[in-house]
Parts: structure tokens; C-alpha cells; sequence
DNA sequence: TATACACCTTGTAGTCGCTACAAGGTCAAG
DNA sequence: CTTGACCTTGTAGCGACTACAAGGTGTATA
């Protein structure tokens, strides 16, 4: 399987593959004659792996880290819980700090909607520091 | 004032003023006779409407926009309700995949409570594709 | 006066996770 | 024999900073 084929089955571009690869998460395949990568599916797995962690927003530190307990099978499992939880947190934090910004931005807005002109109350929340 | 105090008194580091004024978002000061950045209380509350607006999530391209806006006080303010309910917007948008996303991990998270061992639930759960 | 130290200057490179592009090699079909 | 799709490598760009190097300035103290 070469790179484009295995790229379309990811959903991923052929240059993303080779940037994993330079990445050391996923392995060098080996060439054919024409010094094309050659891949078989434990590739395909492995890239599913690191594509789904990526999705659910798992830096590529953290995919190097799961990667490596996944692939010891014996005593993965605590290490593993530890660095999902880990990373619910860091969601968590997020979606908190973006629904702050949000009640800020729909206040702003609200004032603004009272049809105001001249002195524009978006620009002037702004610019004074309404705390944020 | 110098760099150093307008940073403490913003809360930002030197060089994030000296990347807007490269950036063109904060005006160049005059300089003192040792070459020395000098600034005044515009200054102070351009970078702090700059801050404000990154803090909300603006980009700096936003940002750009925005100040142009600000600048021109005949006829800004529906520009400016434009930009901002846009933002506001793509913020609804980020705090939606957010959750989507926490509800994910935390799924992941409640197989693996049950204090399975050996083949860790959450490795499986990335490795097949349990649709995003 | 010497010197130590905090502060300033410029320019360049690194961060993250790709993405884009250039310049060239390979292979099958028409 | 040429077209076109695919592959190769290497390098540079994105956004919003951040870090660092190498050097100049200003002030307080020994």
C-alpha cells in the first residue's frame, strides 16, 4: 500500500503521514524498488490510533506517550486512565475559559444591540478594562 | 515610561509589545536619547484594548480590523456588531467541539473505570474507530 | 572611578501540527 | 514518446508569541 492509498484511508494528507514519520510515531516503512514507502496494515493501524487521539485533541507529546503504553501491553492500563483524565481536565479548563468569553462577548453585544451609534459600546467595552 | 514598566502595567512581556509594533498594531513611540522605546498614555490604552480583544479570542487579523474601526468614530458601530457577533459565533462553534469531544473522553473514561486490566479499554477505544 | 546589575536594543530561531511548494524520479496508459 | 498521476526529498510558511544571543545604557554602590 503505498502513501497516497493509505492517506485516503486515513483522511489525512501523504504529507502528514511523512510528518508523523519524521516524528518517530509512526514506523518507516519498508521501500519498494522505486524507493516508494510501502505500507502494511499495522501502519493503517497505528495511524488510525494516532489520528483518532488527534481528533479528540491529544497533543502529539501526549499520542508519543499513549503510544508507548499501548505498546506495552502488560502494565498500560493506570498510566493510561491517568493521561486521558488528564486531558479531560485540560477540556474541561477550555470549554470553562470559552464560556466566559462567550457571556463577555454576548454582553458586549447586548448593549450594542440597543441600536446606539456615534460612540460605538463594543469598542468601548474594549477599550475600558470591564474586568474580564 | 519604558517597555518594561508599560509591560508590568499591562501584563505582557516586552517583547509581545515590541511583536505589535512590528506588527503594526501599536504605533512606534519616541525614542529617548539612548534609543530607549518611550511611551505615553495612548499607548498604554492601545495595547490594553489589543489585550482585551486577544483575551476575548480575537486574532490579530480581527484585531487589525477592529482598531481601524475604533479609529474611525463617525460610522463604526455596525462594522463593529458585525465582527463581534461573527466571533461570536466561532466561539459558539469551538465550545460545541468541545463537548462533543468531552463527551468522548468521558465515555472512554466511564469503560475504563471498571478496573479492567491487562487490555486497557481506553487503548481500545482509540485504536478501532468508535465514530468521533 | 570601577563595576555590578537591571534594563534596553536588534535580530534570529524556536514553538505546534501540520500545509504548501519546488524540483525531480517512477510508472502505466494512450 | 509523451502525458499524467503518483512518488521522493528538502525547505518555508502559518499565528501569536517566546527565547536567546550579543551588545548598549543608566544608576547605585564600593
Amino acid at each position: 500500500m503505498r502513501i497516497g492509498e493509505l492517506a485516503r484511508a486515513a483522511g489525512v494528507k501523504a504529507e502528514t503521514i511523512r510528518y508523523y514519520e519524521r516524528e518517530g510515531v509512526l514506523a518507516s516503512p519498508p521501500r519498494t524498488q522505486a524507493n516508494y514507502r510501502d505500507y502494511g496494515p499495522e501502519h493503517a493501524r497505528r495511524l488510525n490510533f494516532i489520528r483518532r487521539a488527534r481528533d479528540l485533541g491529544f497533543s502529539m507529546t501526549r499520542i508519543r506517550e499513549l503510544l508507548e503504553l499501548a505498546d506495552d501491553r502488560s502494565r498500560a492500563c493506570h498510566a493510561v486512565d491517568t493521561l486521558a483524565r488528564a486531558h479531560l481536565g485540560e477540556v474541561n479548563r477550555k470549554i470553562a475559559d470559552l464560556e466566559a468569553l462567550r457571556r463577555e462577548l454576548r454582553r458586549m453585544l447586548e448593549n450594542c444591540e440597543q441600536g446606539t451609534v456615534g460612540t460605538c459600546l463594543v469598542i468601548e467595552a474594549l477599550a475600558e478594562g470591564t474586568e474580564a
